[in-house]
DNA sequence: ATTGAAATCGCCGTGGC
DNA sequence: GCCACGGCGATTTCAAT
């Protein structure tokens, strides 16, 4: 699907508050209300925009500890069957295949120290994987939306 | 800040769906509109809902091409440092402090391999950088928000 | 509950191919 | 002529007080 300047804008706008008005964007974009939902609609039907979030404050939530997990896994896997292993496990935040000796990395988001212990060792306990080498988080120095724009 | 279970079920709501009206997420919850705004109000002058955006498919915008990237800084250097470096430069997707060797790990998105490089060579070249391990992404097999709810 | 704003829908005009 | 795209106005739904 083509994606032209003012679809970037759009998004542009729709990334910064996904709950703006399609009046507020227009304004911004030079285009009246109906034209902009229309546009909006069209991005949503062809996937480019995936749907519209809250960003929530995870510690609010009692999700405040974090850690990277190099996967390294027992022979050769495909990765629908790792995603299949990962998907029932709550605190994995966002996991992906790689380059490298590692075969997958895997975020983890987890309540406490002790929890996110636990969390790794069902992880550790999927049979599909040989050991795993995990990176805790400190701090998160920086975390944000890509631009459509450079 | 006290969040209860009807607020995680509002916020709940507004991952979901970031654009959904105050009135349907009440039919959700239980709750008139007015009051559902009342909570969600509160919520973001609370901090606890940072905002809202919109999920762009990477691909369609032109940055399919992602990595990690272990940073080794040069001495002793403090987070906001770090921070200060890697914040103007536009492939930085996210970036954290860790334990272990790396004093940050670093998330990076570019529209393709090219473009990794170019980034990869920037970040390099920051002064605070002795060396960096980059392994990079070959697909995501999975990607969520956390649940308020275990 | 009332008043104003937003979303939504149908219809028409314009311009490119 | 057909198609893509945007504007306008009417109607319904939603937000704000």
């Amino acid at each position: 699907m083509h994606v032209n300047t003012l679809d970037q804008r759009i998004i542009s706008c729709l990334v910064a508050n996904a709950r703006s008005s399609y009046a507020d964007i227009g304004k911004l974009v030079g285009l009246s209300a109906p034209a902009v939902k229309r546009r909006v609609d069209r991005l949503l039907e062809s996937g480019v925009l995936r749907g519209f979030t809250a960003v929530v404050d995870p510690e609010a939530l009692g999700w405040g500890t974090e850690a990277f997990v190099e996967m390294h896994c027992k022979g050769n896997i495909q990765p629908a069957r790792i995603r299949a292993r990962l998907e029932p496990l709550p605190e994995v935040v966002a996991a992906y295949t790689v380059s490298g000796a590692a075969d997958a990395i895997v975020h983890l988001r987890a309540a406490d120290i002790h929890h996110l212990e636990t969390a790794l060792e069902r992880l550790r306990g999927l049979e599909i994987v040989e050991r795993t080498v995990s990176t805790v988080v400190l701090s998160t120095l920086l975390e944000r939306s890509p631009n459509p724009e450079h």
